[in-house]
DNA sequence: CCTACCGATCGGTAGG
DNA sequence: CCTACCGATCGGTAGG
């Protein structure tokens, strides 16, 4: 399971050149966040000054929105996939946990690393980001409901506990010991009760 | 239990004014990063110029890192007087777990939110934090290690993924629908497997 | 602790 | 797509 298909959006024209540097600033804003990450960065990437990037773009603001919910739109596609894939509620929690952890693990992820840099971002920005992030959880809030747990256990907390633990996987991970089924294998574990 | 007893050095001279700067700037930091935090805004809590400041620190990175530092002996002088309260492994994995979360979701926590900023800060204050992150995690290393575990779940990754949790509540935790004792208590019933 | 400033960097724009 | 620049902000310093 690779992370191949760009999630990033069709542009309106001219859109090989615009889309090459949309890759471009996803891969830095990844690595290095919003506020780490300038447009003389991404120009430098793409061999261009700063300033000539917003022929091509509105505002760094509008352009992390637009790779963030691009991001989310084909992550939430590839979960969706992967769900229908499987009947038992449990065989479908852990595909979707194997295909988030690939998402946000995958070396050459462009995606979702940048889901959690909300305090980096402008409140207008912020705001936007975690409407859609919002419905995106919604998926795993369906999902919880469909388990068989304990009735102590608090499904809200539960869904919260998952996907932080999905989510911030980049922070400890590195390749090479476990693969990233197996690390999905024994959050699913984990988080098995019945 | 409160966040009361604040986590700062001993200062070496005119330290009273010193511990308020560090106070305010302990804040400014857990609350917005370090990025986000600029010796103005520091000063300006603090009644003065920015420019000012540095008749009682040295730099920004030095005030950083002595704060994360002081913020984590704290958090471990804490978590280790828990744990010693308590006999059973199971009962000093939970008593650590409420403590850890307990400060990370303090309202008033000038402590650990930071924790998670490494991407935000300069190189060799990064290495610096990793540095006393790790040894701070080898508490929990040793928690984990008299846990009667399944031999089919890998410790390493059951105290990272542990940690994770922990250290990242705050980015979904919304004070009055749980305890934070309640919490802590889900989470080890969620982690308990023999 | 302030005034006054430094060199660097930022997002963004005008005009070609 | 570049040149040339804007106003703002940053960490930090000299000199009092």
């Amino acid at each position: 399971m690779t992370n191949s298909t760009a999630p990033l959006p069709a542009g309106d024209e001219g859109s090989s050149r615009r889309r090459q540097i949309c890759e471009i600033a996803a891969q830095l804003f990844a690595r290095k966040g919003y506020r780490g990450t300038s447009m003389r960065d991404i120009g430098e990437q793409a061999g261009v000054l700063g300033g000539s990037l917003y022929h091509h773009i509105k505002s760094k603001d509008a352009l992390f929105v637009e790779l963030h919910n691009a991001a989310l739109d084909a992550a939430e596609d590839r979960i969706v996939r992967a769900i229908a894939a499987q009947a038992d509620p449990w065989a479908k929690l852990e595909a979707a946990c194997a295909t988030l952890l690939d998402i946000q693990l995958a070396p050459d992820s462009l995606t979702l690393p940048m889901m959690n840099d909300f305090r980096e971002v402008p409140e207008t920005v912020r705001d936007q980001l975690i409407a859609r992030r919002d419905r995106f959880e919604r998926v795993f809030q369906s999902l919880v409901a469909q388990l068989p747990l304990p009735p102590a256990i608090d499904r809200s907390l539960y869904r919260n506990l998952l996907l932080s633990q999905l989510n911030h996987a980049a922070d400890w991970y590195r390749p090479g010991r476990l693969s990233i089924a197996a690390i999905a294998a024994q959050i699913v574990t984990l988080f098995r009760h019945e």
